[in-house]
DNA sequence: TAGATATATTAACATTGTTAAAAATTTGGG
DNA sequence: CCCAAATTTTTAACAATGTTAATATATCTA
């Protein structure tokens, strides 16, 4: 019966939803059986016969909140015209979003990846996310031939693990810099990798 | 009474010693209060005698390993000519460690900074862990006019995080590939930032 | 409507960090 | 040397965690 499986993805959306909002609003470490069941409005027991545990349930939210992120991204680049600038913007945007939801950066680097997000193969989604939101933009550069596409590779490489490990530091208050000079620093390494734009 | 200190701070250390033990062993998720005090010798509610709380025992732990690290890197790069080639032995060697011990990177960059331990000044620490180790290196390749301060000056930034993030990808499970593979992205990570030595 | 099935809840267990009270030990003074 | 005082250690307890088993409540079928 397709009315079943309808009901029951219904209730897992319910406990997703009530996820999420708890992991937004109070942060990954409120996320519990009981507060996420409460918030869904029912008891924390029922939440084991939708998800096989908390990672399995924690895990589901990644998805939807690439979504968001990339709508994030997409409403505030909308204008920037294509090439190296739209990457830049997309970059700087994709930090933008974490640094507002830093519990969402938690929860995709930083939280644990259990066995059965490996076997979904949710880790190479999130580590070839950056990737994803950029990829449409790199073809200008390597096709134009303004970089070979080695060199589009390595860059594309460089971002995503600068940008991650700037994150990190900042999430998690090993670098303790008010929002200015954050995103001055992000800046001058966007810079470093990509050039100023002055060559282009 | 020196006395006093004296044996309160071989206490610390007792403690402090079996926490070493357990995060090199068994990882972060295995240090608790019961399981670090059988280790000592001693009851759990004794190791609140000598710390605040957990996190403050924790932290206590990044100096030694700190300490450890330098000595790693220190013995494995003793060989290498000085400038450029020695800051990427030392990288390469920063992330070796890291990837032999993945539970200390987890302790360095991962785990949450409490109030306590941010205002002795541990995160800084950490953040500037991987320069101070390259510092007396880009003395060289400054003086003699190769790089500028500026340029120098961004690309141990870059380094910084690039090799971070990289990490953090590695440690979590977001980049699952066998060691030779890693290194060998290490590797191509690192000639991105300082050039594959040909030029100099 | 009665029985069967699916779903939801309560109760329980082991584990966590942390604190208060009780016990043991060490210390200081006569 | 011995008793009181201070200090150190331990036991007991609390609240919260994830997770499971047993129980209750719906819902569907015949």
């Amino acid at each position: 019966m397709a009315d079943k499986e309808m009901k029951a993805s219904r209730m897992k959306e319910c406990f997703i939803d009530a996820t999420k909002q708890i992991i937004r609003a109070e942060g990954m470490v409120c996320v519990s059986a009981r507060n996420v069941a409460e918030k869904a409005g029912y008891s924390y027991a029922t939440l084991y016969h939708y998800f096989e545990d908390m990672k399995d349930l924690v895990f589901e939210c990644v998805q939807d909140f690439q979504e968001e992120c990339a709508c994030f991204i997409g409403q505030r680049t909308a204008g920037t015209s294509e090439g190296y600038a739209k990457i830049r913007a997309i970059c700087r945007c994709y930090v933008m979003y974490f640094v507002q939801y830093p519990s969402i950066f938690e929860l995709f680097f930083i939280e644990k990846a259990p066995e059965i997000a490996r076997h979904s193969g949710t880790p190479a989604l999130i580590h070839g996310f950056l990737d994803g939101l950029c990829a449409d933009e790199w073809s200008a550069p390597t096709g134009s031939g303004a970089v070979s596409v080695g060199e589009a590779k390595q860059k594309k490489r460089l971002l995503n693990y600068m940008l991650n490990g700037l994150l990190l530091m900042h999430v998690n208050g090993r670098l303790d810099l008010p929002y200015g000079e954050f995103m001055a620093l992000v800046d001058s390494q966007l810079d470093a990798v990509l050039g100023t734009g002055a060559e282009f």
